[in-house]
DNA sequence: GGAGCGCTGTATCGTATGTTACGTATTTTG
DNA sequence: CAAAATACGTAACATACGATACAGCGCTCC
């Protein structure tokens, strides 16, 4: 049963041509504000023509366009008179493989921030700021890219930082730079990879601080870390989920980004310069 | 300060003539519904005339009656955008910046699900394990380890997969092995990435499918997309966040993975045993 | 490769909508 | 109580909005 528009729209878009998709998916992006503006703004934000908006709501069935405002403004009453039944998406009873996996993944991640102190975050930030050595980071397997999205942020702000690529040769040769002074983020998460177990215990040995994104159970890495984030991991598929520990890193990212405020605000506009 | 329009209504109430104060309790009464409307409407609804819906307007400062709804709907828009600013006091108990963090990725996620069906999701998952065509995935500056995670999932339940990393230039070569029968999945999100849009443009050209992720002011690319996710993205620091956006990737792997658990299975025993 | 079909945008049209002018009613004030 | 000022509605107006006809284009299917 079809009970409001953006179902509507979800259950005939494969149906559609171009430009009247087009027009579909513009107004679930922002729904329903778009559809209650003019035929000529919601073209124009759609990037299409007036009579292709109109056929667009003609094809849902409505005689013309006021009607179709008629109905987003019902639904909108009866959405602001029940704030409780505010959820669109009905609680997708049977066939949902959505709804289980957003729950686990949202639940995933208040646990893991439950377990997490804001002292210990705002510890390694301090760490991460620190303009004293250099900031390296790695991932495993499916974990790397979350070093790179973390390096991608970090390198913007500050100097000095390195994702390390490429073949476990490669990592090693990079050793004899990191020292003391210098912090090594590592993501790992089950199955726990050796290559970076070795790396890290090396790195270890070099006096390199540890900074260490794992899951629940975590990793032998631990056993070097100076800091250990033990995110949640488990969710109704057949992969682990590296979402939690993703928050955690942009939590992070935003952190630092505070606490280097100051410089980080002109580095970034000198960046912003340059390109 | 006075906010929003029924405060202000509120605050002038009090000063109005007879016809203009029955306008504003009607609209008080069924708050912001009835200003969406005509003013004909508006007006019979009061049981006064046009003109005093008019003057009614007129006086709480607005130019024209047009006007007047372009900020109600603000004002709808700016409250059905981020349910956790509507609560006035954040609970905030740890008073960190943990938590407004994790609050605003945990509703960008909800709200971004809100607006994206089962059936949207699904048709994605469909066409993504289709067996038919190549499947590219290439991001933007922030978003291309987005691109990476899904791909590193992907590659292993099925052939033909491709990362598109490196220079613009290289990517450009690659076109020539893209056709109809291939998706092309692309992350692009604020502030969009004109090479990306170039891309974007000639791998449609060539017939290819796109399925975009982007933020909910929807990438110039959109234009060429047969799918469109529209990812929420504001939280309290200085970058966007892409956390809502990763959790979509990972619930379209997971989606995907079950649609090919069959010839999934014994491709991952396979490559468990190679390595 | 050609014919047919369907989609899309431009330009035009009719109309519903917001707006304003004006006359009447109602209240206010000296 | 009278006179003025303010408020309100009727009716005419102009504009901007939605609707439609039509032609060009690309696409699919023989």
């Amino acid at each position: 049963m079809i009970s409001n528009i953006a179902e509507l729209i979800a259950d005939r878009i494969g149906a559609m041509p171009a430009g009247e998709r087009r027009a579909a998916q513009t107004l679930i992006a922002s729904y329903p504000m778009i559809g209650l503006k003019t035929v000529a703004e919601f073209s124009s934000a759609a990037g299409v023509s007036s009579p292709t908006i109109l056929r667009f709501v003609a094809r849902l069935g409505f005689q013309n366009y006021p009607e179709f405002q008629s109905s987003l403004q019902d639904e909108l009453a009866a959405q602001l008179q029940s704030p409780a039944i505010r959820t669109l998406n009905p609680p997708t009873p049977s066939g949902g493989m959505v709804s289980p996996m957003l729950e686990a993944t949202l639940d995933n991640m208040r646990e893991t921030f439950r377990h997490l102190s804001d002292k210990q975050l705002a510890d390694i930030a301090a760490r991460l700021a620190e303009r004293r050595g250099k900031t390296f980071l790695i991932g495993g397997r499916f974990t790397d890219p979350l070093a790179r999205y973390m390096a991608a942020h970090l390198a913007v702000i500050q100097p000095d930082v390195f994702h390390l690529a490429g073949q476990e040769s490669m990592w090693r040769d990079r050793l004899i730079d990191m020292g003391k002074r210098d912090v090594l983020v590592i993501f790992d998460i089950r199955r726990y990879q050796d290559s970076l177990l070795r790396f890290a215990e090396k790195a270890h040995q070099r006096g390199v601080q540890i900074v260490l994104f794992t899951d629940q159970w975590l990793s032998p890495i631990a056993r070097f870390a100076r800091h250990v984030i033990a995110g949640r991991t488990a969710v109704p598929s057949a992969w682990d989920s590296s979402a939690a520990l993703f928050v955690v890193a942009e939590t992070l990212i935003g952190a630092v980004t505070r606490q280097l405020e100051a410089d980080g605000a002109r580095r970034i506009r000198e960046m912003e310069g340059l390109r």
